[in-house]
DNA sequence: ATTTGCACTTGCAATTTGCAAGCAAATTTA
DNA sequence: TAAATTTGCTTGCAAATTGCAAGTGCAAAT
């Protein structure tokens, strides 16, 4: 993989030069809310992603710290992958990007509550998560 | 162009079928920050934007109901392009955007004392950037 | 012992990107 | 008023990236 020069010193840039695709968020998303963490977990979600293409987006966001891969407590074939606190700090991005979705778009019936939850205190939802999250990163089981 | 089909209806993914890729985000954020709303400022952007993905993304923004082209009060070789309320309202995104940014990488000089003013108190920066947006948009010289 | 699962890699065709050039209409300059 | 420049694109083409299918090597289950 290419060493990703940065194409400016815009802070927005930059991060786009780490996340800004069509399938990094959705990792992320995988990672934090669908209780996802190994290759096979990835390749199943909906969205369908080629194979090739996420091998090079996780070897991406763990270049990145992003993510990190650790070996899986339950099998030496598996490897685990996890949201390092840089990632973990995605959650407000993501929060604001299922909230602008929920204004323009239809919104799944079983997110909705959530969504409510969390424009409802931003900062409170935040926290929580970021919380349970960071719980369930450091934990040896999934 | 072709039909974006959408992946899923995962609002996530939705929300990166209109804005996940490394350039439609600086486009909008040349809109919100930077003074731009021409097709020749968006190109001379630091990040140097190929003319022909520019004019796709224009494209794509417009279809998405984002941004929309109308025509320039000076002058009738120019189009102004301006955020929707749709556009403005991924003030929240890109604002999260560069707080995560802030807090991994260098950022500069000039933009620190907004990042640190937008942190202090979201909400309120949000409301008040939102509302000078709807004004610059709605007005009829730039 | 054989099959299945897991995490990739590889090959290749199709799509997308990026660069340079071109172009028509509007505007500015000489 | 004629020529040069600006503006907002389009086009051609090479290079890079993507997506699909198949393959590989190791681990684990049958």
């Amino acid at each position: 993989m290419k060493t990703e020069k940065k194409r400016s010193d815009c802070p927005l840039s930059c991060s786009l030069d780490v996340f800004g695709d069509k399938w990094s968020l959705l990792i992320i998303r995988d990672l934090m809310f669908g209780n996802k963490c190994t290759y096979n977990d990835f390749l199943k979600s909906e969205e369908g992603i080629a194979t090739n293409i996420l091998a090079s987006r996780l070897k991406g966001l763990e270049e990145n710290g992003v993510i990190e891969k650790s070996a899986h407590p339950d099998s030496k074939a598996k490897n685990l992958y996890k949201l390092t606190p840089k990632g973990i700090d995605l959650l407000p991005i993501i929060m604001e990007i299922y909230i602008w979705s929920d204004k323009y778009y239809e919104m799944p019936a079983e997110l909705k509550a959530t969504i409510k939850e969390a424009k409802k205190d931003k900062d409170k939802f935040v926290k929580q998560v970021t919380k349970e999250l960071k719980t369930k990163m450091t934990e040896k089981k999934t």
